[in-house]
DNA sequence: AGGTACGTAACGAGCGTTCGGTATGTAAGG
DNA sequence: CCTTACATACCGAACGCTCGTTACGTACCT
């Protein structure tokens, strides 16, 4: 049997963590093999034991975050309907500071992304996924009367999306002026326009 | 006198050309004196005639990128209010293809902006200017009876400019599934939603 | 013994930047 | 009008550095 087998996995999440900790502190344009060795005080040789490459090592490190993301606590939705897809939105808003890390390495992959094919189809089947998550609140809400009957779920739900992530890169780059109460009575101010009015 | 003087500031915009081509084309992630002398079919000596440095032509290029958007022709707003700001938002959304390349740059540019601070309050001050601009029309819709009279232009300014930007940011991961109509489509559900209801 | 888990050192490529050289033009001197 | 002087425009090669990656050595565990 092989020495401490079962580790293998859990160092390699150690690197992605650190993957994760160079990228919210310097951007994809600061990613060096050295800058991740030197963030877990090891050489470039461990990452090179544990990944065969650059793009595999940022490959892992993406993937793995993705998988934490949709595995993270979440709030507890207090009701179906527009109350769940409120719930949904505050999950994604960079309110704490490990929100403001998870989205701000997301923005930071799109320059990647918009070159690498590979990398871009996998962003737009993630906007595609979150897009049929919401549009499945959207759905319960029109049918309990929070939404006009004659609403479109699939285009509320990009609408959502748009409105959501727009204000994720506003309150990424202007923290002082999108405070976590700021961005809650945006988000509240947005579900309340789509609401079906008395 | 020194020969062909007025042509200096024309060469720097050549260059800067050549910048967004790049950008376009590759992302920051590609972008490289070599490369930039290639799209110009010039050396890099060139470039390095002209910027002292490839910071300075970078920044050179955004701004440059930056005034010709300010300066762009413009959809005719066919009214005050709430058309004024269709108008105003129909510039921005990548409609044809040369909006999709200037929001490409521009969401590629996030990244090195998220982690150099003067790039970083560039782009929020950027948005902050787009956010007033936007509020004037929201508030002549206030004044016309387009919105309720209990309406907050700067917080719906926020609210307008999010819902353009993450539209944008899903439109260029996914044109197919965003063509013209579509985002058209999307942004007039968003700008009836917040209009007064009779 | 032998395979795993590293560290250390080095390689070749590509980067931003520097340097010297050449061509071209204007400006001044005779 | 021709020459000299000098700045600008640009190229091609090269420098020093950092990058991703590879090779090799060693310690440890079984």
């Amino acid at each position: 049997m092989p020495p401490a087998a079962g580790d293998r996995e859990a160092r390699r999440e150690d690197v992605s963590q650190a993957v994760w900790q160079v990228l919210a502190d310097k951007g994809f344009g600061g990613l060096t093999l050295r800058a991740v060795a030197a963030a877990m005080g090891v050489s470039t040789g461990l990452l090179m034991h544990y990944f065969p490459t650059k793009r595999a090592l940022v490959g892992h490190a993406l993937d793995l975050l993705e998988r934490r993301t949709a595995a993270r606590p979440r709030r507890e939705p207090p009701a179906a309907g527009l109350a769940a897809l409120r719930a949904a939105l505050l999950d994604i808003l960079p309110l704490g500071p490990a929100d403001v890390a998870r989205n701000r390495i997301w923005v930071s992959s799109w320059d990647l992304a918009l070159a690498d094919d590979d990398l871009g189809a996998g962003q737009a089947a993630r906007y595609t996924r979150l897009r049929s998550a919401l549009r499945a609140h959207l759905e319960t809400a029109r049918d309990l009367g929070e939404l006009p009957q004659d609403a479109d779920p699939e285009r509320l739900a990009a609408g959502a999306v748009a409105f959501t992530h727009g204000l994720v890169v506003q309150a990424l780059f202007d923290p002082g002026r999108f405070p976590e109460d700021a961005q809650v009575a945006l988000l509240d101010g947005f579900l309340s326009s789509i609401a079906a009015r008395p």
